[in-house]
DNA sequence: TTGAAAGCGTTACCAC
DNA sequence: GTGGTAACGCTTTCAA
C-alpha cells in the first residue's frame, strides 16, 4: 500500500463574499435586526410567524450566529477553559467525558489545553486561554507557578483545581489524595505479606501528582515498619505503558529481588507486567505488581491489575455540577473529596 | 480513604471590577491606544523605550490582552476547529499531538469537539463551531450528513478530512484507506495458513470507520479464496478493550473454530487476546489475533499484537502542515495518502 | 514614530 | 411585539 500525494492550486479563490449578518436577515425579512436577534434566541416576545419568517429567510441567505461578535458585546464567551497534563490520557478522557456532557447542557464550549506534565507550560498556557475571556477555569493538578497564581487572582473569575486536594487551593476543588490513595495500596501489600517494595514512575520533577504518589508509597511503607522503598526512574513524565515495560526489561531478572512493584498508573503497570511475563516471571508469585488510577487496561489485563479507583468520571461529572451552580448563582461545595477504593485484581 | 464535601457561599463577590483595557495602559502611560495596541504585537515601529514603559504598566494594571475582541474586529478567530469521534482514544492523541505542535507555531488554537462517531452529532457540533468563526475546520473520517455538507459548502473556510480518504471529499484530505489497509492484515493471515477468519467490531451503523475495516477484511477473504468471515458484534461503537474481552468471554471455547480473529483495533485486539488467555487458548498456535493502528497496547503486550501502522501521528502532522501552507497562502497538497504498514507481532 | 476616527456584529436599554 | 441607539475593545486606515 504505497502512498502518495496529490497537489493543486490554494482554492478556487472566488472573491470572498461579504459576511451575511443580521442586518441582512433584517432587511429581507422587513423587521429590525433587534427582532432577529430576538427571534434567534427563541425570545417568546416575538411573533411566532414573524419569527418563522425570519428562520427562513436566515436559511435561504446561509445566515450563520457570530459567537465571536457575541462573546464581544456581551463579555461572556461561553467557553470554560481546561488545563491537563496531556491529552494521550485515557483517564482523563473519562473526566472529560463527565464535564462535556454537562457542559454541553449549559451551551458552554470547552477550551482545551496540554501543559505537558509542566508548570511554565502551564502558566504560558492559562495567560493564552485567558485571553479567550473564559467563564470558568479547571485546572489539572494544584501546582502552579506564582505567576499563574496572580494571573488568576487578578481575575474574578471561578477557579476550580481537579485531580488533587491542594493544601491552599486557588478557588475550588474536586479531587483526592494521591498520598492516601497509594497508602491504600501498600497497606494491601503489606497485609499480604509482601516487604521489599519497588517504586516505578516518573523522573522527580514535573509530575506533582506522580510525586506525592511517591512520596505517599514510602510513608506508608515507613509507618508500617517496612524496608525503605527503591525507587525506580521511568524517565520523564509523562511515562505510559511503554516506558514501564522497557525499564524492567533493562532490570531483567534483577527485578526478582523485590516481592512488590508499586506503579505510578496502571499504563506503567501494564507495561511492567508484560515485561515480568516475558521474563518468565509469575505475576503475583514471584511479584506483585499495582497501578493506579482504574484505566481500562487494568480491568481487562490478563491478569487483572491490582489498583485504586479514583473516580476519574466522577471528577468531572462533580466539576460540571459546580460549574453549572456557580453559573446558575447558586451556592456550591468548596471542595469535594472523591476519595478512593482499593481494587483488588490478579497481579497482587 | 472517606469522601467529603465543604460547602460554603458562592464568593466574595466583591463588585465585579471593571475590566482593564488598552484604553486604561494608555492613559497610564500617556499615549494613545494605538500606541499600546502596536506595543503588544512587537510592532518595529514602537519606541523601544515607550514599549517598555507600557509593558510595565499593563503588568502593574493587570491587563490582559482580549483576544475576543480581536477576533471580532479582524473576523479572524485564530480558531481551528477540529472534530473527532471521541475523546477516548489513545489513537487520535497522536494525531491531536501532530496538530498540536504545529499550531502552536503558527497562534492557532484548537476547538475540539466529539461526535461519539455519529454523524447527526457531527451535524449540530460543525454548526456550533462554526459560530466561532474558525479559519479552518478539520474533520476525522470522510462520511457526513447532507446538512453538514452544505453549511460547510456555504463558507469559504478551509476543510480537512483526515483518517480517511473519501470519493468526494469536501476540501483537502490527509489519510489512507481503511479497507485496503485491512486487506494487508487478511493477506498476511492467509500467507501464514490461516483460513477460518472471523471479524470483531462494533454493530454496523455509527463508525464508518470501521464499517471499512470490516468490508476490507471481506473482501480481502474473498478475494483470496477464504472461507466467508464470520462477523462478530461487540456492540454500539466505540468499542475498546473491555468490549473486545466481554465478547470473546461470551462466546468462550465456541471460539476455538476459528483460526484468526481480525480485529478493528487494536484495543479490541488486546481485550480479545486477554480473554483467550483466560479461556486457555495459545495464542498464536490456536488461534491468530490482529489488531489496527499501532496503539501503545499493541507494542507492549505480551505476545505483541499484529497490527498495521497508519501513520496516526504522521496524519496530524501532515494537516498541521496543510494548515500552514494554506494560512501562508501557499500551494498545498488536496490529497495525501500516508500507507499503511503491517507490523507484525507474537500474536499471528 | 504616533494619533484620530471608524467600524467589525451583536445585544442592553429604553421608547413606543 | 417591535425598533432606535449606543456600546463592547480592538485594529485598519489615513493623516501628521
Amino acid at each position: 500500500m504505497g502512498a502518495s500525494i496529490t497537489m493543486s492550486r490554494s482554492g478556487t479563490s472566488s472573491l470572498p463574499s461579504p459576511r451575511v449578518t443580521m442586518r441582512d436577515v433584517a432587511e429581507a425579512v422587513g423587521v429590525s435586526p433587534m427582532t432577529v436577534s430576538r427571534a434567534f434566541k427563541d425570545d417568546q416576545a416575538v411573533n411566532a410567524e414573524t419569527r418563522a419568517r425570519i428562520r427562513q429567510a436566515a436559511n435561504k441567505l446561509g445566515y450563520v450566529y457570530d459567537s465571536t461578535a457575541t462573546a464581544f458585546r456581551t463579555q461572556k464567551s461561553g467557553f470554560v477553559a481546561v488545563t491537563l497534563p496531556s491529552i494521550n490520557n485515557a483517564n482523563f478522557a473519562e473526566t472529560y467525558r463527565g464535564l462535556a456532557v454537562a457542559l454541553e447542557e449549559s451551551n458552554m464550549q470547552m477550551l482545551l489545553g496540554a501543559t505537558n506534565y509542566r508548570v511554565e507550560k502551564e502558566e504560558e498556557l492559562v495567560r493564552q486561554l485567558l485571553t479567550r475571556n473564559p467563564e470558568a477555569l479547571v485546572m489539572t493538578g494544584g501546582h502552579h507557578t506564582q505567576a499563574t497564581r496572580d494571573l488568576i487572582a487578578a481575575r474574578d473569575l471561578p477557579v476550580i483545581e481537579m485531580w488533587d486536594l491542594p493544601g491552599e487551593p486557588l478557588g475550588r476543588a474536586v479531587g483526592f489524595s494521591n498520598a492516601e490513595a497509594m497508602a491504600l495500596i501498600v497497606e494491601h501489600l503489606a497485609e499480604t505479606g509482601r516487604r521489599k517494595l519497588a517504586f516505578l514512575g516518573a523522573s522527580e520533577g514535573a509530575d506533582s501528582r506522580g510525586a506525592e504518589r511517591r512520596a505517599g508509597a514510602v510513608a506508608a511503607a515507613a509507618k508500617l515498619g517496612l524496608p525503605e522503598v527503591v525507587l525506580i526512574d521511568a524517565g520523564p513524565a509523562p511515562v505510559s505503558m511503554r516506558h514501564g515495560a522497557a525499564r524492567i526489561e533493562r532490570i531483567g531478572q534483577g527485578i526478582r529481588k523485590f516481592d512488590a512493584l508499586v506503579c505510578v498508573s496502571d499504563p506503567v503497570a501494564f507495561g511492567a507486567l508484560s515485561a515480568c511475563q516475558r521474563l518468565g516471571l509469575n505475576v503475583p508469585e514471584d511479584i506483585a505488581i499495582t497501578g493506579f488510577g482504574q484505566f481500562e487496561v487494568a480491568m481487562v489485563s490478563e491478569p487483572r491489575i491490582t489498583t485504586v479507583d479514583v473516580g476519574a468520571r466522577r471528577i468531572g461529572e462533580e466539576v460540571a455540577a459546580m460549574l453549572d451552580g456557580l453559573f446558575a448563582g447558586e451556592d456550591v461545595a468548596d471542595r469535594i473529596d472523591v476519595g478512593a477504593r482499593l481494587v483488588l485484581g490478579g497481579t497482587s
